[in-house]
RNA sequence: GGGAGCAUAGCUCAGCUGGUUCAGAGCAUCUGCCUUACAAGCAGAGGGUCACAGGUUCGAAUCCUGUUGCUCCCA
């Protein structure tokens, strides 16, 4: 089949996207061939496909692939994750537009409102996937809170709680007021912000005296229940253990001592309000202080602060401020920078809160999933991350799973009336536990949900069996035998804990086993100028855009040239471009060869019998080596070395050596070994290059053979890599310097091209490439002599030299130069060398075989000094 | 404040357990080419005291110490 003058990526992707999953190429069942498994990190469903899913898929798709063609039962598991706070927030909102409260719908009808809104847009995320050409099985497709999986989620939550894991319990904890739910601190971003810091006088009880502190939110002093300064601050040592009078109010607070405190912030006394500061908290509790909540839920202040009840904690604060100001309590007002935390969801300021939830204790748990990876059970890739991971698993603290929100599975707990509890599964068993105790009334069950992370820490294991967890350990269904342990996860650092070492608790705590062996932590994708690419900056270009502008197979290859594990990745659109370029010139070197006219009855050309034996052996060392990289998780260099392979190896050199000559402006035949044998290599590359660029090989796989049924290059055998000559690449590299020589002669001395040179050789061994050299240099001929040449630019290649006669043309004294600078390099080098090998302690201490490789620069360098000099000498 | 990591060409990065002609690659730059696969291209070229200062060693980009600058994590 002729291939078109250009490609065009639109209409190949969607057809052989449509083809793939048609042919059911995606899909995996278990068979008697060793699996290889991935799960995806399933992004969010309230989630549109931005960078970081583009380059994290990209790299899951290309392990996937390249697993595939190696003949392995690959199984790329998708879905998405039912993401509790982000869903429900934008369904609140969604649900506002159209004039409705929240509250005002039962849990049921807003519940029945979430479903619809994620049957509509939960799925938008997996259909960008498939742009981007991810071969997952998405027969497969989960949701986190299907209902086996979240029936899986509440069995968890029952069996931690029977083994004394899971327990109730008052914390502070990131409070969104809009929202009204404890968030997690992954879902707080700080922003750096210019405060008021007001210095606010308390006076003593029963004395004149008066303390100053300094704060920067005046509206919690009502919740104070204690002042602080620093043991070794004198200027408060005598005020230590006497009462100070909050201002307004007059409640009397005593004055602490603690070396918490910094003496040089402020005034260096630090008012105490345990239940709205995290430190202020842990102050409280070593200090066996009271806790006053002075704001409910919402962030308004509460009967317990006594004034400003129900007002707006930041109305309340201006009212404080002016309050205070007339009280004549306020000494000054600074400001300064600080660190204020947002929700992530509903934009609202951060607010500590004490309240009861439900928490997991990690510190026993947690430990076989800090051995797993101390003990390298589970791969961190790159390994840097190990330091952070066991420093993490180390300082552990209780995970609070429980959250203020409807979406997402119930927290299986039970009250009566006087707000006693039990853990069951059903109403039915909670009235069981009751009447035990004696309460025959009807239980309510917990308002709360669980946290997103509880549910998808079973990840792995409930994608494949979601009964997994109330079968028990080892009875797994037939697709956890065979898939789990999965093999490599593809995650952001952001979410190793969170994440990542959850399930590797959660793994071991109900399989048994490790979840995957190896987790490849990408990084983040960043701009230009380093900043994370993020909605609210509107720094990120359209992912489905890019693909648009360059083809999915040119932004794969963009995101993937400069990504090494771990690193952030500096996004430009121009590395999208140099892929774009890349896939345009396999095109162009697919069209070139089967545009060959080829003639059966032609012998094969020197020249091409060489270049084939050549490209062979070159193939087989870059592949060992593309091999290598893959298996080290070296996605970019793997795919740097296949470009190189591609470009410089096969086209710029292995295609210019069989390209057959033009004759009066038309091209000669070639004959049909050599153009069988160029397309058997470029099957091949085609073979290598399908995991980086999937659409543009099959395409071209296509276009270069006649393909029935499954023959497809997606299913097509990884080449293997096979022994090489090392010999013809070494000789052939000898010729690459030749002519790179020349060219660079020609070059500088602007002939032309076109004009042929001719070449003398002295000292050559093998004369293999002579042919190759006359074609790409355009060498007329190459005589080989036992003298040196006159009038001749003369150079030197590994130990032979050549000579390029110029007739009378040559500038003596500036050859004499060039070579002079030559000379004295070289023998400046076998100084070194023969220093090193004169070096007692060199020949003792050093291996033999560094040894060997010494004296062999040494020979070289002679041989070579002594060809320049004998050049020198015919100048 | 505690911890971790990084610093190599204009940019993004390789450089394994110290030992090739070890200072590399890609991109960008410069020069010359519309050579009938590809100007999204071809052929060449120039660019770096390997952050700084010490030390260990026969030998250091590589190991150690300190300094400076940056990044991330935790509080």
């Amino acid at each position: 089949m002729e291939i078109p003058k250009n490609y065009d990526p639109k209409s190949a992707e969607d057809k052989w996207y449509a083809w793939w999953m048609e042919k059911g190429f995606f899909r995996s069942v278990p068979d008697e061939r060793e699996p290889y498994t991935i799960v995806i990190p399933p992004p969010n469903v309230t989630g549109v496909l931005h960078m970081g899913h583009m380059l994290n898929n990209t790299i899951q798709d290309v392990l996937i692939r390249r697993a595939r063609m190696q003949g392995k039962n690959a199984c790329w598991v998708p879905g998405t994750d039912h993401a509790s706070i982000a869903t429900e927030a934008k369904v609140v909102s969604l649900l506002k537009e159209q004039g409705i409260n929240k509250k005002d719908l039962s849990r049921e009808e807003f519940l029945k409102h979430a479903w619809s809104w994620k049957e509509k847009y939960g799925g938008i995320i997996l259909e960008q996937l498939k742009k981007l050409g991810a071969s997952c099985d998405w027969d497969r497709t989960r949701f986190t809170m299907e209902e086996e999986l979240s029936e899986s989620v509440i069995d968890v939550f029952i069996d931690l709680y029977k083994k004394g894991y899971i327990y109730r319990g008052t914390r502070m904890v990131n409070w969104d007021p809009a929202a009204l739910t404890a968030v997690s601190d992954e879902e707080v971003f700080m922003k750096e912000a210019t405060s008021k810091l007001y210095y606010v006088t308390y006076k003593i009880e029963g004395s004149e005296d008066t303390i100053t502190i300094a704060t920067t939110r005046p509206e919690t002093i009502l919740g104070d229940t204690a002042i602080c300064v620093h043991p070794e601050d004198e200027r408060y040592t005598k005020l230590v253990g006497k009462k100070a009078l909050v201002p307004l109010i007059n409640r009397a607070v005593i004055i602490i001592a603690d070396e918490y405190v910094d003496k040089s912030f402020g005034t260096g006394a630090l008012k105490v309000t345990p239940a709205h500061d995290k430190n202020d908290y842990e102050l409280g509790k070593k200090h066996k202080l009271d806790t006053i909540d002075i704001l409910n839920p919402d962030g308004t202040m509460s009967a317990a602060a006594q004034l400003y009840v129900g007002q707006d904690r930041f109305h309340c604060r201006k009212a404080i401020v002016k309050d205070l100001e007339e009280a004549g309590h306020i000494v000054k007002v600074e400001e300064i920078k600080n660190n204020i935390g947002y929700s992530e969801r509903t934009n609202v300021v951060i607010e500590p809160r004490l309240s009861p939830q439900w928490f997991v204790a990690m510190k026993e748990f947690s430990k076989p999933a800090y051995n797993a990876v101390v003990n390298g059970e589970v791969n961190l890739i790159p390994d840097k991350f190990i330091n952070t991971y066991k420093y993490w698993m180390e300082n552990v603290q209780d995970w609070c799973i429980s959250r203020q929100l409807w979406w997402g599975q119930r927290i299986p707990a039970w009250y009566d009336d006087a707000g006693n509890y039990v853990v069951a599964k059903t109403l039915e068993e909670a009235k069981a536990e009751f009447a035990k105790k004696g309460f025959n009334g009807t239980p309510r069950q917990d308002e709360d949900v669980v946290d997103t992370w509880f549910s998808s820490w079973l990840w792995p294991i409930t994608v494949f069996d979601p009964a997994a967890i109330r079968n028990g350990k080892g009875n797994g269904n037939a697709d956890l035998k065979y898939y789990y342990p999965t093999n490599d996860l593809v995650t952001a650092p952001e979410i190793l804990f969170f994440w990542v070492a959850r399930m590797i608790i959660a793994g071991y705590e109900y399989v048994g086993e490790r979840p995957f062996s190896n987790v490849y932590l990408t990084g983040i994708v960043r701009d230009k100028q380093g900043r994370k690419m993020s909605k609210s900056l509107g720094n990120s270009p359209d992912p489905l855009g890019l693909i648009e502008k360059y083809g999915a197979d040119g932004v794969r290859v963009g995101m993937l040239l400069c990504s090494p594990a771990g690193n952030d990745l500096p996004f430009d659109e121009s590395m999208c471009e140099q892929g774009r370029n890349f896939w345009n010139k396999i095109w162009n070197a697919s069209r070139l060869i089967r545009g060959f006219a080829v003639d059966s009855k032609l012998e094969q050309a020197a020249s091409s019998k060489i270049a084939s034996e050549w490209f062979d052996s070159r193939f087989n060392q870059q592949l060992a080596e593309i091999n290598e990289h893959f298996n080290k998780f070296r996605l970019s260099d793997a795919l740097m070395a296949t470009y190189k392979l591609v470009w410089d190896d096969f086209c710029s050199f292995y295609l210019e050596m069989i390209k057959p000559d033009f004759v009066d402006g038309v091209a000669k035949p070639i004959d049909a070994k050599t153009y069988e044998q160029a397309s058997a290599f470029l099957e091949n590359i085609l073979k290598i290059v399908h995991p980086f660029m999937p659409f543009i090989s099959e395409e071209l796989y296509h276009l270069i053979g006649d393909r029935k049924g499954n023959d497809a290059v997606i299913v097509a055998s990884w080449p293997e890599a096979k022994p090489f000559d090392a010999s013809i690449v070494a000789q052939f590299d000898l010729a690459q310097q030749v002519i790179a020589t020349v060219r660079t002669f020609r070059s500088q001395k602007k002939l032309s091209p076109k004009e042929a040179l001719e070449l003398k050789a002295m000292n050559v061994t093998d004369q293999r490439f002579f042919p190759t050299i006359q074609k790409l240099a355009n060498i007329s001929s190459i005589e080989v002599v036992k003298e040196a040449a006159d009038n001749a630019f003369s150079f030197v290649a590994g130990q032979s030299q050549y000579f390029i006669p110029v007739g009378g043309n040559i500038d003596v004294e500036e050859e004499r130069e060039r070579l002079k600078k030559e000379l004295e390099y070289n023998k400046g080098f076998l100084v070194s060398v023969q220093k090193k090998l004169a070096n007692e302690r060199f020949v003792q201490n050093a291996k033999p075989e560094v040894i060997d490789v010494e004296k062999k620069k040494m020979s070289d360098a002679e041989a070579k000094i002594k060809a320049i000099e004998q050049q020198l000498a015919n100048l």
